[in-house]
RNA sequence: GCCGAGGUGGCGAAAUUGGCAGACGCACUAGACUUAGGAUCUAGCGUCGAAAGACGUGCGAGUUCGAGUCUCGCCCUCGGCACCA
């Protein structure tokens, strides 16, 4: 034993022996309690950087604490492989997608084995690979027979400057997830896979899970689902051509204030509009069109959007009060949400309630509090703001009287009864396009013949191989269109010839069953053998980024849910504990003048602190004034530690000791080159105090040894220094 | 605007049920040992005070023998959603 604490010669030694011994190999074993602890897979970017670090470093704890507790654990790794970086590098560079990716796993996989991580390597999955990528076939051929996956014409997200196509989480606030920029709409043949037929589940189920994972993940969930529960109401519109009675159904969560509406308000793509176009006087659909391009202008700056709108002169009838009421187009409905149309009650609503005010229509209050006298039910129409609260009806014809609780359900009966109308849940959520125009990833498995329509294929002819590489140029259309040997098939119905799908699928398609595939990763018949898989999951504890709260996360626990209705899982959820860890981030410098960020070292960079250790002042190597700011960790940022480097100066081990220690998992870690002495000073304490007491601590302690009743001093004092320790 | 989480030393932070606030680490101070080691060891390190002691967990009230923790009101920070009908 060396006197000295040699951090690379003792972790060379380790890792050697581990791989050697395979300790780290998990098998069933019925004796023990299995514990699957996993991370989420990275992207093969060909680097490691510190957030991968400690991610993997606060799992690999767990793993290990859980091991020495009695676990039989089951700790695997794999690659998140298909996705767009590798067409850029092809795009670029001209290398074939498979060997780059191919490569960078390779580099990644030598530093994480460096790291010393406790991975159950053999176990390992390459969503790039076609083993894999097969089961993501098989599974859209499963739900294409469930009828959860089916091809409609939409409007896509669509990011011009990734030539992509997003799904509607990816483009969430009109900005596209990937590149920041503002997304457009293009319209296009997409596979959808129905998750809005869970939605309710994905809510209830949510019981299940919400001690074990963070409250904000729950949180945003719940509101990205958006359930919300009310009524339909179908308004019939007056004089229209009497060959068919044309209804607007609107939804409502209030239908207790449906006596005070004032006017249906649709949205500018509403379909009535669009039908009634020709007949619509010229001025009013000359307002239409400035309302959509101010809507436009507004988006793309994004500006507040002013309320806006105009009567259509289109009028339609409220089958409770029988009142003939405007239908105006205005720029607060959304076509995406309920069913585009709303009816406006201003004195329960606030943004009709403003819509109301800003264009003079009648405000009429029907819900009152339920101590109101008669005389504040009088004070009618001096409504300054809308009251939104439940109370007691009021003006309601036979529901006047009625608690709103009680109106609710009664009117939404009623209208069912009379048919016009019914209770209704409309949920924020959509379905998940997975159209991918894009060649690096799983193609889809249909094929579309001239005699027999959309075909999907057989089974036995998975998996549907990619290429090995397609012509990239070209925008906004699949390479894989420019493959006639890819594209050209036969019909698996009739033979005859016949084109395949050229899209490929969305990669969150490969993370949203992976970790199923680490229990059973050489099945060559099903993505995984129910029974192997019944003892390795749920998952134990799940450990990532908290920025997949609601894509992967929503989209893993749909296709478990899928899989159970499939027959090869028994549980709801396939997260029993989740964990999310903060960003690591470092201290980045900027030049005064130009705003460039500054490559930050110690010898390029002096920067001067405050007593706080704030910085003050920073000065560049040549003189030159800098700018102090916190970005996320990165090296083309330059604010980057790299973990190789780390590992070659301090030790794997005390980069790991210092991630896991400086800051709680969950709480952003400011990168401060100070932190890493703490570790590599505790790793050479625990040297020294081995080294010293080597010979006496090769004596086994007994437990009599430490008793409190022993006279002894020296016995006392290391009992209580054991307690401490503890 | 709505929703969620949080506010404790110079810094990162502990404090599981209401029971010694600030564990542990970093930084800092003094001393010892020596010397070139990324040192190490000992002691100190919330504020005021020479000390005794007093005060102290964003602010203000309250409950309690006792509050960082519970209740009410307010302020601030971070995050999510954002015309969701």
């Amino acid at each position: 034993m060396d006197e000295k604490y040699f951090a690379k010669k003792v972790e060379q030694k380790w890792q050697r022996i581990w791989a050697d011994s395979g300790v780290f190999n998990a098998e069933i074993n019925d004796a023990k309690p299995k514990f699957y602890q996993l991370e989420m897979l990275p992207y093969p970017s060909g680097n490691l950087h510190m957030g991968h670090v400690r991610n993997y470093s606060a799992g690999d704890a767990l793993a290990w604490y859980k091991r020495l507790r009695g676990f039989n654990v089951l700790h695997p790794f794999g690659w998140d492989s298909f996705g767009q970086p590798a067409e850029d590098a092809a795009i670029k560079r001209g290398v074939i997608p498979r060997q780059w990716t191919e490569e960078n796993i390779d580099s990644m996989r030598g530093q994480m084995e460096r790291m010393g991580f406790s991975y159950d390597w053999r176990r390992q999955m390459y969503a790039h690979r076609p083993k894999y990528y097969k089961f993501d076939q098989w599974f859209f051929l499963k739900m294409y027979e469930m009828g959860l996956a089916y091809k409609r014409m939409t409007q896509v997200n669509w990011c011009e400057t990734d030539q992509a196509t997003l799904s509607n989480e990816q483009a969430s606030g009109g900005i596209c997830w990937r590149c920041g920029n503002p997304v457009t709409k293009k319209k296009l043949e997409q596979w959808f896979l129905k998750t809005t037929a869970y939605a309710d589940q994905l809510i209830d189920d949510m019981a299940v899970i919400e001690g074990g994972w963070p409250q904000n993940v729950v949180k945003r969930q719940r509101d990205w689902i958006g359930r919300s529960r009310g009524a339909y109401v179908d308004f019939t519109v007056a004089g229209a051509d009497v060959s068919g009675e044309i209804k607007v159904r609107v939804f409502t969560t209030r239908i207790d204030t449906i006596y005070g509406a004032n006017a249906v308000v649709v949205a500018v793509e509403h379909p009535l509009i669009r039908e009634k176009l020709e007949i619509l006087p010229a001025n009013v659909v000359g307002r239409i069109d400035e309302i959509i391009k101010d809507n436009l202008k507004a988006r793309e700056h994004d500006d507040e959007i002013e309320k806006d709108g105009v009567d259509t002169g289109i009028r339609a009838i409220n089958p409770f009060s029988g009142e003939e009421l405007p239908v105006w187009v205005g720029n607060y409905v959304m076509m995406e949400y309920g069913t585009g149309a709303v009816m406006s009650v201003p004195a329960h609503d606030e943004r009709d309630h403003e819509f109301a005010i800003k264009f003079g229509l009648p405000v009429k209050r029907v819900v009152v509090p339920p101590d109101a006298t008669e005389s504040d039910a009088a004070a009618d129409d001096t409504i300054s703001a809308a009251t939104t609260e439940y109370g007691v009806l009021i003006d309601s014809g036979q529901w006047s009287g009625r608690s709103s609780e009680d109106a609710k359900n009664e009117m939404a009966e009623h209208a069912a009864a009379n048919g016009f109308g019914e209770a209704a849940t409309t949920f924020r959520l959509r379905d998940w396009g997975i159209s991918r125009q894009r060649f690096w990833g799983a193609p889809i498995p249909i094929v579309y013949c001239d005699a027999c329509g959309i075909v999907p294929e057989s089974f036995d002819d998975l998996p549907i191989e990619l290429p090995e590489t397609a012509p990239f140029s070209g925008p906004g259309q699949s390479p894989l269109e420019r493959v006639p040997e890819f594209f050209k098939t036969n019909c698996p119905k009739c033979h005859g010839p016949a084109r395949r799908e050229t899209d490929t699928m969305d990669t969150f398609v490969d993370s949203s069953w992976y970790f199923f595939r680490y229990t059973d990763p050489d099945n060559e018949v099903l993505p995984f053998d129910p029974a192997t898989a019944a003892y390795w999951t749920p998952v134990d504890q799940y450990i990532g980024g908290d920025d997949h709260a609601v894509m992967h996360l929503i989209y893993a626990r749909f296709w478990t849910k899928v899989m159970r209705d499939l027959g090869l899982v028994t549980f709801d959820e396939p997260f029993r504990r989740l964990l999310t860890q903060g960003m690591v981030v470092g201290e980045t410098f900027f030049d005064d003048a130009s705003g460039k960020r500054v490559y930050h070292q110690p010898a390029s960079v002096t920067a001067a602190r405050d007593a706080k250790g704030k910085i003050t002042v920073a000065t560049a190597a040549d003189g030159k004034a800098l700018k102090y700011g916190i970005e996320r960790m990165s090296k083309s940022k330059g604010n980057g530690v790299d973990p190789d480097e780390l590992a070659e100066i301090d030790g794997a081990d005390a980069s790991r000791l210092f991630v896991m220690f400086a800051a709680p998992i969950e709480n952003e870690l400011v990168w401060n080159e100070t932190g890493i002495e703490g570790g590599v000073r505790f790793l050479q304490r625990v040297w020294r105090l081995v080294y010293k007491w080597h010979e006496l601590l090769a004596i086994p302690l007994t437990a009599a040894d430490v008793k409190p009743e022993i006279p002894s001093t020296n016995a006392r004092k290391l009992r209580r220094k054991t307690h401490e320790t503890i």
